[in-house]
RNA sequence: CGGGGCGUAGCGCAGCAUGGCAGCGCACCUGCCUUGGGAGCAGGGGGUCGGCGGUUCAAAUCCGCCCGCCCCGACCA
C-alpha cells in the first residue's frame, strides 16, 4: 500500500477527548474516530488490526471445532421475556419499538438467540456436542462508556456457546475453549493471565477471565507467585485465619470523639493503627438492614457480601437509614447495643482484642471492645478484598495484586437458558434432558486497545507482528530523487511479491515527518531509503521495538525481512 | 443518577473577569526553497464562537433553558 493514496489521518497532538494511552494513540494513529459517546468508526488502519485479531480468533475457534454463525443484532422482546432478562437486564439493554409498535432490543449478548435456534433444531443426543460462535457487533448501553474502545457501548465481540448432554461434555467443551483462548492471546503477542472469576448472578459453577496485564486495567487480580493461584479480586479468598497476639481483655470504655468519623481520623485520635479499629457498615440487603463488621484497615467486597448472604440486591444504607438504626449520624455505628439488626463480620474480626468501635451515639466511640464479651455476631465470613501480602488461600505464601484488562471470559452456564427456553434433547433411552451450556466471550475491539496498552512507548504504538496493520514501513526520504524512488519502487514490489505487508511512505514530506508517523503507527519494521543508498547502495532496517538497526543492500533487506517475519509468525503459532 | 471540568476553523488552544473588527500554533491550498527525526520564506482558503431564547445601540463575552463531550463516584452480564 502506498501512503500517498491511503486514508491515514494522523494527529500531532493528543486529542482532548482521550485520557488513556490506547485511546490517545488510536486516535492519533488514525485508527478510529468517535461518532458518539462509546461509539466509534474504524478507519482503514484500525480496521486492518481489528481484522487481524478477528482472523486469529476465527482460525483458533475453527481449529477447536467450533462453527461460525452470524446472529441478529436486533432481537425481539419475547425471547428476553422468556429468559426473564427483559426485566432483569436493566438499562444496559437498549430497547425500542418497530413501526408496528413491537418491542425489540439491541443484543448485548446472544444466549437467548442461540438457545432459541438450538431448541428448534436440536432434538437428539446425536446432535451433541456442538459449539457455535460468531464475531459480531454488540450493543450495551453502558452507564459510563470510557477509554475509547476499552469500554464502548458498541463493540466487536466473539461469542461462543457450547451445547452438551452432560457435565463431562461441558467440562470438555470448556477446556477446549480455554485452550483456544490461550492460543489466541499468545498469537496476538499479549502477556495475559487466566484467573478464576465470579460467576455472578448466573450462578454457574466455574468461570475464568483472561486478563491482559496492564497498569491501566480496570480489574485487580490476586496472584500467587509461588503456587500459581490467580483470581479476580472479586473472588479471591482473603487469608483464612489470623494470628493476634495474646492480650488480656481490658474493661470497655466510652470515649468522646467530637466529629471524628473516618477510620484514619479515629485511629489518629486514639493514636493506634487502623487495624485496631472495627468499622461497622450498615447495608440494606434485599430491603433488610444488616450491620457488617470489617477491620479498620480492610476493604469490604460487595460481591462477597452478596454471596455470603445469598442476596439479590445489596446497597450501602443511606444516611437516613443509618441514623434510624444506630441513633447516630454516619461515622459512629458500632455493634455494641445495636438492636433489631443482624450483625455479621469478616473473619479478620475474630480473635481481635481490645479494639475500637462506634458507640451508636453522636461523637462517641468505645475502646477496648471485645467479642464475644460485648456483643453478638451471627456469622463470620470472608467479606473483604484480599490485599497485597495476604496469604494465598491455596499455599499460604504472600499474594501479589496486579492490574489487568479483561479480554476474554469463559463460563459454564449449565441449564439456565436451556431450561428457561426449553432447549432439550432426547437421550438413547428416549428421555428428555435440558441441554447443558457454556458461553465464551472475547472482546475483540477491546483486545486491540489492550494490545496498545501493553505495547507502546513515548513515540507511539509498537505492534506485535501478528496483529500489526502492516509489517514494514518503507520510508523514501527524498521522493524527488529519481534514484531513491527507483530503488524504493523495486523494494516495494519485491516485498509485496513475498507477501510482506508494506506501507510505502511515498509522500513528498520531509524525513522527520515520515519517521514520526512511522513510529506513531508502530509497524514492526522501518525500511529507510535515503542518503546512505546514494553514497554506498545500502538501506537501513530498523526494528520498532528494540531500535536495533541493520545496514543492508536492498535485496538483503528483503530476504532478511522475509525470513524474520516467517520465523516470528511460526513462533507466534507455536504450541 | 450525584459531583467536577469542558464546548471558539480539521487538531491543540487564547479571547470571556470589565460586552465593541473572531485570534494564535499546527494542519490545508499556491509559489519558492529544503530533504536522515514533526524545516524556512511569501501569499491564501476555511468559523451558525454547541443550540435556542433573553438583556443590550451592540453578545463568543452577561442571564436562562437545552444539547453534547470528558473525568471521579454510584451502577454494571
Amino acid at each position: 500500500m502506498k501512503r500517498s493514496g491511503y486514508f491515514l489521518p494522523t494527529l500531532r497532538e493528543d486529542p482532548s477527548e482521550a485520557e488513556v494511552i490506547s485511546h490517545k494513540l488510536m486516535l492519533r494513529a488514525g485508527m478510529i474516530r468517535r461518532l458518539a459517546s462509546g461509539i466509534y468508526s474504524f478507519l482503514p488502519l484500525g480496521l486492518r488490526v481489528l481484522r487481524k485479531v478477528e482472523n486469529i480468533v476465527r482460525e483458533e475457534m475453527n481449529r477447536s471445532g467450533a462453527l461460525e454463525v452470524l446472529l441478529p443484532l436486533v432481537q425481539p422482546a419475547e425471547l428476553w421475556q422468556e429468559s426473564g432478562r427483559w426485566e432483569a437486564y436493566g438499562k444496559e439493554l437498549l430497547r425500542f419499538k418497530d413501526r408496528k409498535d413491537h418491542d425489540f432490543c439491541l443484543g448485548p449478548t446472544h444466549e437467548e438467540v442461540i438457545t432459541d435456534l438450538i431448541r428448534r433444531e436440536v432434538r437428539s443426543y446425536r446432535d451433541l456436542p456442538l459449539i457455535l460462535y460468531q464475531i459480531a457487533t454488540k450493543f450495551r448501553d453502558e452507564i459510563r462508556p470510557r477509554f475509547g474502545l476499552m469500554r464502548g457501548r458498541e463493540f466487536i465481540m466473539k461469542d461462543a456457546y457450547s451445547f452438551d448432554r452432560d457435565q463431562e461434555g461441558l467440562d470438555r467443551s470448556y477446556r477446549r475453549m480455554y485452550e483456544a483462548y490461550e492460543h489466541i492471546f499468545s498469537r496476538c503477542g499479549l502477556r495475559f493471565k487466566a484467573v478464576m472469576a465470579d460467576t455472578g448472578t448466573i450462578g454457574g459453577d466455574e468461570s475464568h477471565e483472561f486478563m491482559v496485564l496492564a497498569e491501566t486495567g480496570e480489574d485487580v487480580l490476586a496472584v500467587c507467585p509461588h503456587c500459581g493461584y490467580a483470581a479476580n479480586l472479586e473472588l479471591a479468598e482473603a487469608q483464612t485465619h489470623y494470628e493476634y497476639p495474646e492480650e488480656a481483655e481490658k474493661p470497655l470504655e466510652k470515649k468522646p470523639t467530637p466529629n471524628v468519623k473516618r477510620v484514619e481520623d479515629v485511629a489518629a485520635f486514639f493514636g493506634v493503627p487502623p487495624a485496631k479499629l472495627v468499622k461497622t457498615l450498615i447495608y440494606v440487603v434485599d430491603n433488610t438492614p444488616v450491620a457488617v463488621l470489617i477491620r479498620g484497615d480492610h476493604e469490604l467486597n460487595e460481591v462477597k457480601l452478596k454471596k455470603a448472604l445469598k442476596a439479590q440486591r445489596i446497597a450501602l444504607a443511606d444516611a437516613e437509614t443509618v441514623q434510624k438504626i444506630t441513633c447516630a449520624p454516619v461515622g459512629f455505628a458500632g455493634p455494641i447495643g445495636l438492636k433489631h439488626v443482624k450483625i455479621i463480620a469478616d473473619r479478620a474480626v475474630y480473635g481481635l482484642k481490645n479494639f475500637i468501635v462506634g458507640a451508636n451515639e453522636p461523637d462517641a466511640h468505645y475502646v477496648n471492645a471485645n467479642y464475644p464479651r460485648d456483643f453478638h455476631i451471627e456469622g463470620f465470613y470472608d467479606l473483604r478484598n484480599a490485599t497485597k501480602g495476604d496469604l494465598c488461600p491455596r499455599c499460604a505464601k504472600p499474594l501479589d495484586l496486579i492490574r489487568g484488562i479483561e479480554v476474554g471470559h469463559v463460563f459454564k452456564l449449565g441449564t439456565k437458558y436451556s431450561q428457561a427456553l426449553g432447549a432439550n434433547f432426547l437421550d438413547e433411552k428416549g428421555q428428555e434432558h435440558p441441554i447443558i451450556m457454556g458461553c465464551y466471550g472475547i472482546g475483540v475491539s477491546r483486545t486491540v486497545a489492550a494490545a496498545i496498552e501493553q505495547n507502546h512507548d513515548q513515540d507511539g504504538i509498537i505492534w506485535p507482528l501478528n496483529i500489526a496493520p502492516f509489517h514494514v514501513a518503507l520510508l523514501t526520504l527524498n521522493t524527488k530523487d529519481q534514484n531513491l524512488m527507483e530503488v524504493s519502487e523495486k523494494l516495494y514490489q519485491s516485498l509485496e511479491k513475498d507477501h510482506i505487508e508494506v506501507l510505502w511512505d511515498d509522500r513528498d514530506e520531509r524525513p522527520g515527518v515520515k519517521f514520526k508517523d512511522a513510529d506513531l503507527i508502530g509497524l514492526p519494521y522501518k525500511l529507510v531509503v535515503g542518503k546512505r543508498f546514494l553514497q554506498n547502495g545500502t538501506v537501513e532496517l530498523k526494528e520498532r521495538r528494540t531500535g536495533e538497526t541493520k545496514i543492508l543492500k536492498p535485496q538483503e533487506a528483503v530476504s532478511f525481512l522475509k525470513e524474520e517475519i516467517e520465523s516470528k509468525k511460526a513462533e507466534g503459532c507455536a504450541r
